[in-house]
Formats: C-alpha cells, sequence, structure tokens
DNA sequence: CGGATATAATTTACATATAAACAATATATC
DNA sequence: GATATATTGTTTATATGTAAATTATATCCG
C-alpha cells in the first residue's frame, strides 16, 4: 500500500526521492510501534532489549560494557543511556560496577534475571523478525540492505564521537 | 559500509531478516539526525516542517486542517498534536481556529510567516533529498519503496484510528 | 608536580513518541 | 428530548531522542 493511501494524502508525494525517503522513516516508525506492542507484555521496551541483546552477544571476555561503549553501539545518546541504565538497574536487569582501573567508566553487567528474561525473550523475537521479513526473499533483503547502505554515507553525522576528533 | 561496522559490533548480526529491520531503522534514525541538523538553522524540526508542507500541500478548498487530520497524516499520536501545535502557534507559524459547524474541531491554519518560511525552506529542502537519494538509481529507489511496501503489512497497528471501529 | 586537554557519566532543558483518562461536543437511538 | 456512544482535543505519566553544561577522572606535556 503507498504512503499516499495509507496516510490519506489527498495528492501523491510529488517527488520520487522524498517518497522513497518517507518511506524509510515510515516503515522504521511502523517497525519501533510493532516492536513496542511485542515487547511490553515482558516489561521491556525494544530499547532496553536491545541492551540485553548486546550485554549478552557483544560483552568481551571480562563480560560486561562501559554505557559508553553501549551507546556507540546503539543509536542512542550517551545523555539518554544513563537514565536507561538507571531504569534497567532499578528493574533489576543490570547492574553498574565501577572499573578498578579507570574509575570513570561504569560497566554494565546483565543479572542473573536480566539474562534469564533475555533467554526467555530472544527465540521469540527471532521468530517475529523472521515472520516479518519472510515478505522478501533472500535476495531481495540483500538488496535492500544494500540500498539502505548505499544511502547512509550521503547522511553526515557519520562520524561517531569516539572518532571524531581522529 | 555495515551496520556491524558502523556500529562497532565484535560480532556480526546473526540473522539476515534482523539485518535487514535494523538497517531499516538504523538508516531512518540517520536521516532523522541529518532532518534534525538540516533544519535547526530555520528554527524548526522535521515534524514541524512536515506540518507546514502538510498545511499547505494538504489542505482541502477551506485551507486548513484539523489536529485530527494533522495527526492522521504524520506518524503523531493525537497526543501530541496538542502540543506541537502549541509551539507552532507560539513560534507564529500556525494559528488554531474554531469550526463553527463542529466546535469540536480545531482547524489549524499557515500564518503568513509559516507560509514564506515553507516557501523559504521547501526547495532547499528539495535539493537536498534529491542529493540525498541520488546515491540511488531510480529505479533501485521504486524497488526499495516496493520492499517497504511489502514489509508494511507484516507489522500490526495498521489499523489507524479513524477506521480501526469500522 | 601542575595545568591543559580529553573522556565518562550525569544533569538539565527541550521535542517527540507511547498509553490512558478526561471534558466538551456530536450523533444515534429510544 | 433524554440517554448512550463516539470523536476531538487536552492533560498526565512515562520512555526515548537532541544539545549543552557540569563533575570526576585520566592523560599528556612542560
Amino acid at each position: 500500500m503507498s504512503l499516499q493511501d495509507e496516510l490519506g494524502l489527498r495528492k501523491p508525494i510529488a517527488l520520487l526521492p522524498h517518497e522513497a525517503l518517507l518511506n524509510i522513516c515510515y516503515t522504521a516508525s511502523c517497525v519501533k510501534k510493532r516492536a513496542d506492542e511485542f515487547f511490553r507484555p515482558f516489561g521491556l521496551t525494544d530499547v532496553q532489549f536491545n541492551v540485553l541483546m548486546l550485554l549478552h552477544h557483544q560483552s568481551g571476555p571480562e563480560e560486561g560494557l562501559s554505557q559508553a561503549q553501549l551507546s556507540d553501539m546503539m543509536l542512542v545518546n550517551r545523555a539518554n543511556t544513563t537514565s536507561l541504565i538507571d531504569r534497567m538497574e532499578k528493574a533489576g536487569l543490570v547492574v553498574r560496577t565501577s572499573d578498578a582501573s579507570d574509575r570513570r567508566y561504569k560497566i554494565v553487567k546483565l543479572t542473573a534475571r536480566g539474562r534469564k528474561l533475555l533467554a526467555d525473550v530472544e527465540p521469540l523475537y527471532a521468530k517475529e523478525v523472521r515472520k516479518i521479513m519472510a515478505a522478501l526473499k533472500e535476495p531481495e533483503q540483500k538488496k535492500l540492505i544494500a540500498a539502505l547502505e548505499k544511502i547512509r554515507p550521503k547522511l553526515p553525522q557519520q562520524q561517531r564521537q569516539k572518532t571524531e576528533a581522529g
């Protein structure tokens, strides 16, 4: 269904590149809404689930990630990480620990409860993702990824915080 | 550049459908950041610019749209429209008027100032959109749109507020 | 050692998203 | 005409996103 129809616009979107860009944003917004709905029964938001995933799958041998590492791996500004981790700590899903060698770092780690919740939810999540993306065959998915990867370099603010001063 | 590299993930994203879904969300987030940056010098946010566009291009002969119409045409919950229009009214870009035939409706209209700002910004915006989407040739843009349109029906919350009770 | 500079985390102010409850107004129905 | 129901807009509580300022800690360099 075209954006024009879905949004009830009286006139078509005049510019094809504009329609493409709006489709990306609108679809992402639909994905986010679906994710919110999916995670709500577990008392999670999509962003919080992402934190659980990153802590589990991206931690190094020392287990745990600093808030700065987490925010780099997400789309999240460092400013938000504080309150995000506050909420998750309050919910008993993660703990902050101090790094002995550099006391500026707060290392965030999964609790047993966080680990358990992730283990419960992740298979259901994977199933749902597959179901959604079954709309596209594998080669189409790859083309979609490739197209989006071509667009991103055209959007500045490429430089992530950690490397921009280089 | 792959998501794994852009986000600095230590391990690749295991599931192709997941990588595709994340690419959509991540690219949309980059678009939003670029849009924020683009509109800031004009004292606008991307959402506010969208309101100006809708009021100009989607108004019927009576000129102006109700807040409910606006929120249906955007991705915006009705709850937000109140404060969004508050801010824009305070900035002198729009005015609320009452509909004589149905006093529940608040019709939002562009002011001269809003119209002028839109006229100034829109050509620059169109140019920027074209520049960004020049990453893809026209047929690729069409395929991208088609792919996203195939995914959206797999994401519930399809039903927009106005029609769900039907 | 001490001062300049960088980084991590926090706080604040703000814009936007969600859901849910509410008031005012229309409409439908008896 | 009175009552039930639906719709519009508002308000509140909460979760995110932005930028900018602040604090604590490291590091670099004279």
